[in-house]
DNA sequence: CAAATAGTGTCTCTAAGACAATATCAC
DNA sequence: GTGATATTGTCTTAGAGACACTATTTG
């Protein structure tokens, strides 16, 4: 009988075939449109960065920031370690959005996603730069559900104008699944991927939790109002939406003056509460 | 510039390093115990099917059934696979619980696992039989948290008694993951594992969704009761949990009689609501 | 009849939606 | 003052928890 060190010496995992496996990253941002008035407050757009594949496959066209898995490191540290190697942002939180197996997903050969959502605040982005490389961008994300029961992705930069066709495969445990039926010049399975991660986002964002990794330290109440909004595509009544977020947040002393209308007072998340 | 086929039929997968990916499924059943009285209902255990590893590493300690991701599946169908040559039940649902690839997990090597929580009617694993193999057997579950913090994960099947220890690492959009303090017995990471399919189902169980398939086609509305509170371990007024669920269910037109008390109707869960 | 569960009705309380009303600034 | 948002208060309604009460069976 063989003792444990002596098996393991002996075991060797070329032995059996192993798939590549991947962390992508749909990292959203959300950006403040320009004022259409000096008194009105801006609205706000939803953006999703974009890697342009400078190399084969899917080459020239557009797919999610991701990268292998390498030795030493968590799937979830992949991802992130990914996001910020285009973003020089580590972001506080990634949502974990599913696998991606099917065997023929990827050309190259047996490869597998891991999918995450991811969050970032405009300000850190600003203070990172790197907004310059041409071949990273931020999309302005739109996706509805159309009367056919078609979810319409559509994603846009300038004239680049990406539109995808996917159809809800199956919901399982609040998480729904789609199919690409036009991958609008989105590069691999990625379409589906972006589906699946606004999908998981705006259950998140229910929780009053997701959505203040969007935001500074310090927000006004309207602002938290208009990114749980712009993700979750709904609107609330300012005062039950104060309301509900009031056990999650806590006044500081500052202000938010020269907007032509009442100042706002700032607000900063509640912690352990 | 080369094509994207020149590129294709160069491009070696071999040339990285990959690590092997399994599937590990947290198999639970509800078994009822022994009636007390001829008048009283059975109380509800919940069970946990663990195999005894045969091989090293961890040889004749206790595991999560598993295996290797084999080309062409995707990861949940390498769960469905495993749990069916173990139960030769199919699972209608699994529930993904998250994916665990710290560097050391696993002492062959590079390995990462992804979790599935799966539930199995306890009907459908009589028919199947397979409950002799030795190797394979049914662990009571109990999972507690102690007032200071620790939950305490013990499964007892005979006098086989694993008692493991965990500490709460972190809450990440509703889901815990689980530091293993004492593993119990229990091998690879499988405790941290198991606590946090647990944690994952008892989170799902609230949906009224994942409980229906702890029961065959049709159910007495007690047993449903019994069944959710022995996933979530809470205890609810029955005149409630009637109306909570009464949009999921269908009446049938049969009743469960000889319990020495009023006979219950027997409901049929509801489609497409 | 007694013991037990099956099933119904209703009171209360809370949380969410709707909306009215007031406050405060820049211009 | 005007136009906009900020902020507060209150009416209404839906849903969950608590609990009392009736129904029905077996031994």
């Amino acid at each position: 009988m063989e003792t444990e060190k002596e098996f393991l010496s002996k075991y060797r995992m070329e032995d059996y075939e192993r798939p590549s496996v991947t962390a992508d990253v749909a990292a959203f941002m959300i950006r403040p449109e320009d004022k259409t008035s000096y008194r009105k407050n801006p609205e706000n757009k939803l953006l999703l960065l974009l890697i342009r594949r400078g190399a084969h496959p899917f080459r020239d066209m557009w797919a999610l920031p991701g990268g292998f898995l390498q030795k030493g490191e968590t799937v979830e540290e992949c991802a992130l370690r990914e996001i910020q190697e285009e973003t020089e942002v580590r972001p506080v939180s990634i949502l974990p959005v599913g696998v991606f197996s099917k065997p023929n997903r990827d050309p190259r050969g047996w490869i597998i996603s891991h999918a995450y959502a991811s969050v970032i605040s405009e300000e850190s982005v600003k203070q990172a730069g790197r907004d310059d490389a041409a071949d990273a961008q931020w999309f302005a994300v739109s996706f509805t559900c159309s009367d056919d029961g078609c979810y319409h992705l559509t994603l846009t930069y300038a004239e680049i104008r990406l539109e995808a066709v996917l159809a809800a495969e199956k919901t399982c445990f609040g998480r729904t699944s789609f199919r690409i039926l036009e991958s609008g010049g989105i590069a691999f399975d990625h379409a589906a991927i972006i589906a699946a991660a606004l999908s998981a986002l705006r259950e998140e964002a229910k929780n009053y939790e997701a959505i203040f990794d969007f935001l500074p330290e310090t927000f006004t109440l309207t602002a938290l109002q208009k990114v749980q909004e712009t993700i979750m595509n709904v609107s609330v009544l300012p005062a039950n939406f104060r309301r509900m977020v009031s056990g999650y947040v806590e006044e500081t002393d500052e202000y938010v003056r020269g907007e032509g209308h009442r100042p706002a007072k700032l607000y900063r998340r509640k912690r352990n509460a």
